[in-house]
DNA sequence: GCTAGTAGGTACCAATTCGTAACCCAAGGG
DNA sequence: CCCTTGGGTTACGAATTGGTACCTACTAGC
């Protein structure tokens, strides 16, 4: 979350912090949504179904959830080389998070939208 | 997440993102752990228990919070004033999934230390 | 010989972000 | 008269972010 504050205080006892900070990273629901939905991919792959990202950040992005255990990496060296992402089982262990998160997020759009038409049609 | 993808292919299929772009916001978790924790709070009272979050940040962060409908803002015009903020039902409807998050986070850590000792002892 | 594809790495560059410091009102205390 | 309190707002400035363009190495296809 920003600069940690120091951990001193109330602020220490919120361990939400680390997984956020991994989720909270740019494209990361993209990408981990579609290894989720597609399984394990390859790199172009990857690259192609989370439109608009680029290279360096796809690769940044990866080597992040790789370290944090959350994303396999395996390495071919053939030629042309052959990497494949997968979700590792702690990467699986968030879908569940995950999907509840979707599901809120879907509900409150819905609200957002009744709201919206009841609102017009004062 | 980062330079909306302009929503095209898979990745508009994946609605866990308003929801994480606001949870996303720099201590935004903090405040909302807070707010849970200690219950409805003046400005001031937050600002000292998120410790190291400047006013414009805070005031920024709980504005955002307040437009997603996460957080309500009472505003007694008194002198000084008195602003106290509280979590909406929807701010509330995150304490399960937060929980979650969190009890996983702790989870990690805990196998994470056990490697780590595991790993010294060879 | 030129191009494309694969999986990146690197340098550069512009935009955004976030902290700091100063300022605001209006009242109360010394 | 000046300082303090509460809840901000505003201007400034340094650091970070993330995109773009270009580089690698190797092969296959035209």
């Amino acid at each position: 979350m920003g600069p940690t504050p120091e951990h001193g205080k109330e602020s220490a006892s919120c361990p939400t912090d680390f997984i956020l900070r991994m989720l909270m990273g740019p494209w990361t629901t993209y990408i981990l949504y579609n290894l989720k939905a597609h399984g394990p991919q390859r790199f172009g792959e990857l690259k192609r179904r989370v439109a608009g990202v680029s290279a360096k950040m796809l690769t940044e992005r990866l080597r992040t959830l790789e370290g944090a255990g959350l994303v396999t990496r395996d390495y071919e060296a053939t030629i042309p080389p052959k990497v494949t992402y997968s979700l590792t089982k702690r990467g699986h262990e968030l879908d569940d998070v995950l999907g509840r998160l979707a599901e809120i997020g879907i509900r409150w759009e819905a609200e957002d939208v009744a709201v919206r038409s009841l609102e017009a049609a004062e």
